[in-house]
DNA sequence: TTATAAATTACGGGAAACCGTAAAACGGAG
DNA sequence: CTCCGTTTTACGGTTTCCCGTAATTTATAA
């Protein structure tokens, strides 16, 4: 089991019901902070004591507050961790369920389990941190069955930016001058439409409101 | 000091740590649910053994899972909850941020204190739970600056129909076709470009697409 | 009831978006 | 370099949307 963790959640209350789930395992060592900041600070200076942290329990989304942060979020946060202690463990506790993002967590930020914000997550928490520690990887249970269902269409960057600047109220016909003075290579008028009647096409919806509000569900704008 | 509490909380970990604050307060006498029916359930008995809880602390939004409710959200458990005891106090304990969301639970619902899940919450829940005990109300901090800001434009109820239509796929010149049948009184087509016009007006958009995303933030759609 | 104001609807010209087709540019393979 | 296939762009007709004006209906008060 581990002996020396750190939580890092902003939210008072998590992080109180975090601290009481590590007691419930012995695990005694712990802090806990409320800023990206002070957690990277704190693992860096164990890294140099050489008493590294073992586990890092992290929220996600960090709100803004009057202190000025370096870091935004979580996944600012793991970088710069993994960065410093590429052996640290890594739990993702949030209330985040747009499964295009947390399988971004496992690909990029190679995070070892996600447990989200839920009706059992204290156990789930406890569940995860115990896999772990034996060494193996933890999917939470909801999310197996949301990875397999979308893949309806693959959003490539271009798509992403011609929803973003409609989003902004930028004229169709306008969108070439954006992406010509971005360098953005295909930016065509006609690929432009030809993108977004695909997409349409693909997800079975009829106006660009829907598919506006499809990916801001998802998380994708 | 309130004597009997319950909390209804869907979330495992919030859920113990407002059990942890009540124990901090010396409240011993309290009792945790995790689905709003429960709550109800609960409260109701205890008015018939003429033993009622003083206090409800409830989350607003309740996921689904595989038990069957009645009560959908803390919204719909506050009315049944406040028929059955008009005189019950409730403190809405949620990671509600939207001014208008918050508003409309003081003015319809009747609630006596608004805690937002942030980053001093528990002190927070605390302190709101000390307040309404000596029979005053309580307005969470940072709501104070947010009601004040916006009202840029009241979304009234034909409005949010029409950018409701529009973000399932309806098109502009079908909606009135929509509204006929449901017996919503200005129903013309000119009337609908009258509104969405105004809307955008207002609000200093050019598109639609602006308009739902707005709409989506502020949780109006 | 009638006069007046407000709200709703009808209409029409012009802009933007949609959609199919064809032309042009690009990118390997031989 | 040429050929071939793919991607990108250009163009034109049609639909939808936008917006101003005018007509109509509804509401309100004298």
């Amino acid at each position: 089991m581990f002996e020396k963790v750190l939580i890092a959640e902003d939210h008072e209350s998590t992080n109180i019901s975090v601290q009481k789930t590590l007691g419930d395992l012995a695990i005694t060592q712990y802090d806990y902070v409320y800023y990206c900041d002070d957690a990277l600070l704190r693992i860096s200076k164990s890294v140099l004591a050489q008493q590294p942290y073992q586990l890092l329990i992290t929220d996600i989304s960090f709100e803004e507050d009057h202190r000025e942060q370096k870091l935004k979020n979580g996944i600012e946060l793991i970088m710069k961790v993994k960065a410093v202690d590429p052996t640290i463990k890594v739990i993702v506790f949030s209330a985040e369920d747009r499964p295009n993002i947390i399988e971004g967590l496992f690909k990029d930020q190679g995070i070892d389990a996600y447990v989200r914000k839920a009706r059992h997550d204290a156990k789930e928490l406890k569940l995860a941190i115990e896999t772990i520690s034996k060494g193996k990887k933890h999917l939470a249970n909801q999310l197996r069955q949301g990875v397999k269902e979308k893949n309806l269409h693959e959003f490539t960057t271009l798509d992403i930016t011609i929803l973003t600047l409609l989003s902004q109220g930028v004229l169709q016909k306008d969108i070439p001058l954006y992406l010509q003075k971005n360098n953005i290579k295909p930016s065509g008028l006609s690929t432009i439409e030809k993108r977004l009647s695909h997409m349409k096409e693909m997800l079975e919806f009829s106006k660009n409101e829907q598919l506006i509000v499809f990916c801001k569900d998802l998380g994708i704008i």
